[in-house]
DNA sequence: CAAATACTACGAAAATAATCGTACAAACTA
DNA sequence: TAGTTTGTACGATTATTTTCGTAGTATTTG
């Protein structure tokens, strides 16, 4: 199953994720508080998505109802990779700097990514 | 200058900021390695992000020289947001927790991540 | 019940990105 | 110097992604 999800995919995959389950309109709703975006466009994304697999959706009642089919982590990791790769020439420690400089972190995950580095280290 | 990279450009981006400057062919030997690519896939893709203006070029010899004239730190600063967002829900935590997983960071680097948050909490 | 509203399906257009062939010129090389 | 190699330019094609209109049903509401 190679099926990394395109940019528009993604959105409302991350969505899907966080919610667990939603119907389209749910989706839509949230999408275009930031983007301008036609209903049937989002419509259409989620009809591509399950036909490639990443999302199943419940067809019992006229409302479908859509849940993410991919995992979330697994997908990530695929993902973070490329990404890393693309942008960062590899560099974990520079895309993780970048990324804390501006994802303004509460205390509580400074402190969880510490407990990981430590974790991290210890391994070796 | 709303320029946004495409992937394909992000690598050539990647490999200028980190030679500081090259001529097409450099850049695509180095592409080649990795992916099966003609040459004037990659000289149009160059003079693309020249007319974008990704890149700046030194037309004084036949071989042109290309270089990088857009600042590494902005542009991945642009990309990292986006993706934290689309990917992650905008949680700079989770982000950074799947780049440690896998971007095996050596001891010296995850030092200088654990003194980045800790300045990064004497800010708040 | 009739009209308005809310859904899905899906083809097709529009927008974006990537690839490549061909033309033509400069610079080596035998 | 003739032929081969190495370069740029750039149009055109192909592939991919995004957007949207239209059709056809179901459901709600006045």
């Amino acid at each position: 199953m190679n099926n990394k999800p395109t940019e528009s995919e993604l959105e409302i995959l991350s969505l899907l994720w966080q919610l667990k389950k939603a119907t389209v309109r749910e989706i839509h709703e949230r999408l275009s508080e930031n983007k301008d975006t036609g209903y049937t466009t989002t419509l259409k994304l989620m009809q591509i998505m399950h036909a490639k697999g990443l999302v199943s959706r419940d067809e019992a009642s006229r409302t479908h109802i859509y849940y993410p089919s991919v995992d979330e982590k697994a997908t990530q990791k695929g993902l973070v990779n490329n990404f890393m790769n693309a942008a960062f020439g590899g560099s974990a420690k520079n895309l993780v700097m970048q990324a804390l400089g501006q994802g303004n972190p509460s205390k509580e995950e400074i402190d969880e990514i510490r407990a990981f580095l430590d974790q991290l280290e210890n391994e070796k």
